[in-house]
RNA sequence: GUGGCUGUAGUUCAGUUGGUUAGAAUACUGGCUUGUGAUGCCGGGGGUCGCGGGUUCGAGUCCCGUCAGCCACCCCA
């Protein structure tokens, strides 16, 4: 047997038409970052794991991807006690948020006060992959750090919001809720802070497994029934508006002082964003919770009905940052899904734009006309347009079934009669049509296809 | 990491209660057509039926193991 040729699990290669695609998506994505304002950056796909572990939590250090020492380093390890420790000192970054805060925390000096940047670039999680989900796969991140203000949440909302409109990807919501206020509600149920983030992990199935469900679940993880009661009837009943939804929480957690400020600072997100693109799509939802671990502040994922899990994440980081340096910066960004979006727009049937394949092939008659192909060609690429000369020479019929498999519209036929009559015939391969030019006129012909 | 389903030409799939040399469509390729594709007709190459073991006179088919893929859970984009 042949060597395997499909790629790694939770791999993929890209073809032509898949890359038509993407470079589509991802052009919306960079064009609307620019116009919110952002700058664009790169960071390697390799980081140290001391950059990289403690920050996602403990889930999240176990789908690293570590890279293995070599050489003299990997055998003094193998020789002493391999370990966690010693077999390996790099790993494949999780995302694109941790590069950013090792980024500002080296060149603060060098960036601006206040950083928007952007980064669109593969990550890697040794995950199991299912549908959307890979090992691989594009990050669009956008985040502004150093700024504490609400307008930053709403900035990076609006124009992740913008981007899904322009795509017309429809049917999706951004939930928000707050990490200050989980833990509000958490204590107001009297619940103790060694059970916290284990009891988010339930609350944040409410949707999935409704509340029964969610009752079960926390009964399994130790809870008892005043608590969960209490835990429960914070959730019901609530309002359907977004800001009536908070003033609610707020009374029913009054117990607990920082409720009224975690509650005002929710409303002020949801005011600022009336006033953008923003203020359509966001949805309070007090049992949102999120598993990366640096979140301090506002939290916000992207939903929709067509897919079980997240479309994008983010939310605000005020702590990272000071994990790499000596003072505290705050930080709030996005990160947007776009592989899972292509494929539900590919599911939708969605248009992604014109084909963007040569326009014409100049056909190659024999070996000694060659030449006179790849001066017609010349010629038409200076044009403008796109021009494919069929890579070797020989039958029609191949040449021909070549330019449909490319989708090509309009071939150039040159043949010794053309030559010896100074003339050049193109065919259009829809109608079957085959017109001969002279020399001086072809060209006038194929200008039309520039419009 | 846990559970379920599925593995047959490059691809999508047939293959009867276990029975001779494993089929179709499509793709590729040659001819009908030595200057013309997509439609037609005739031909060709391509499979150790995921891999290993077992039951049997005989296994693509039944059993066990293993690997891979898909789906669900966990978690996440």
């Amino acid at each position: 047997m042949a060597i395997a040729t499909k790629p790694a699990s939770g791999f993929r290669d890209f073809l032509p038409e898949d890359m038509r695609r993407r470079d589509y998506v991802f052009g919306i994505v960079e064009k609307v970052f620019k116009k919110y304002g952002f700058d664009k950056i790169d960071t390697p796909s390799v980081e140290r794991l001391s950059t990289l572990l403690g920050k996602y939590g403990d889930e999240g250090d176990q789908l690293l991807f570590r890279i293995l020492n070599r050489g003299d380093k990997l055998s003094k390890a193998l020789d002493n006690e391999p370990g966690e420790g010693n077999l390996s000192e790099t790993g494949l970054r999780y995302d694109l948020t941790v590069p950013l805060a090792r980024v500002f925390a080296k060149y603060r000096s060098d960036l601006p006060p206040i950083f928007k940047r952007y980064q669109i670039a593969p990550v890697w999680r040794a995950d199991r992959p299912q549908r959307g989900r890979y090992r691989e796969f594009y990050q669009c991140d956008v985040d502004i750090v150093g700024s504490d203000s609400r307008l930053v949440e709403v900035e990076v909302v609006s124009a992740l919001t913008e981007i899904l409109n322009t795509l017309k990807f429809e049917n999706f919501r951004v939930h928000v809720n707050h990490r200050e206020l989980l833990k509000v509600m958490i204590e107001s149920a009297g619940i103790s802070s060694a059970q916290e983030s284990t009891t988010l992990v339930a609350l944040d199935k409410l949707d999935k497994i409704g509340i029964d469900g969610v009752k079960k679940e926390l009964i399994n993880r130790g809870l008892n029934d005043q608590q969960i009661d209490k835990l429960i009837g914070l959730s019901e009943n609530l309002p359907d508006d977004n800001r009536e939804k908070v003033n609610t929480l707020i009374e029913r957690t009054s117990n607990i002082d920082r409720s009224k400020t975690v509650g005002e600072e929710l409303l002020l997100i949801l005011d600022l964003a009336e006033n953008t693109v923003a203020g359509e799509t966001l949805f309070f939802d007090p049992f949102l919770a999120r598993g990366l671990s640096y979140y301090t502040g506002a939290i916000f994922e992207i939903r929709s009905d067509d897919f079980p899990g997240s479309l994008g994440g983010g939310g605000r980081y005020d702590e990272l940052i000071g994990m790499f340096m000596k003072e505290s910066v705050p930080a709030c960004g996005f990160s947007l899904g776009l592989e899972r979006i292509i494929l539900l727009l590919e599911e939708r049937g969605a248009d992604f734009g014109e084909d963007a394949g040569p326009d014409v092939l100049v056909s190659v008659f024999s070996d000694e006309l060659a030449g006179e192909s790849l001066k017609v060609a010349t010629e038409i690429r200076e044009l403008g347009l796109k021009v494919d000369v069929y890579p070797g020479s020989g039958k029609f019929k191949k040449q021909f079934k070549y330019a449909n498999t490319r989708k090509i519209k309009k071939v150039v036929v040159l043949a010794p009669d053309e030559v010896e009559n100074g003339t050049i015939s193109i065919k259009d391969m829809a109608t079957t049509d085959q017109v001969t030019f002279s020399r001086a006129a072809y060209l006038d012909e194929l200008k039309k296809l520039l419009a």
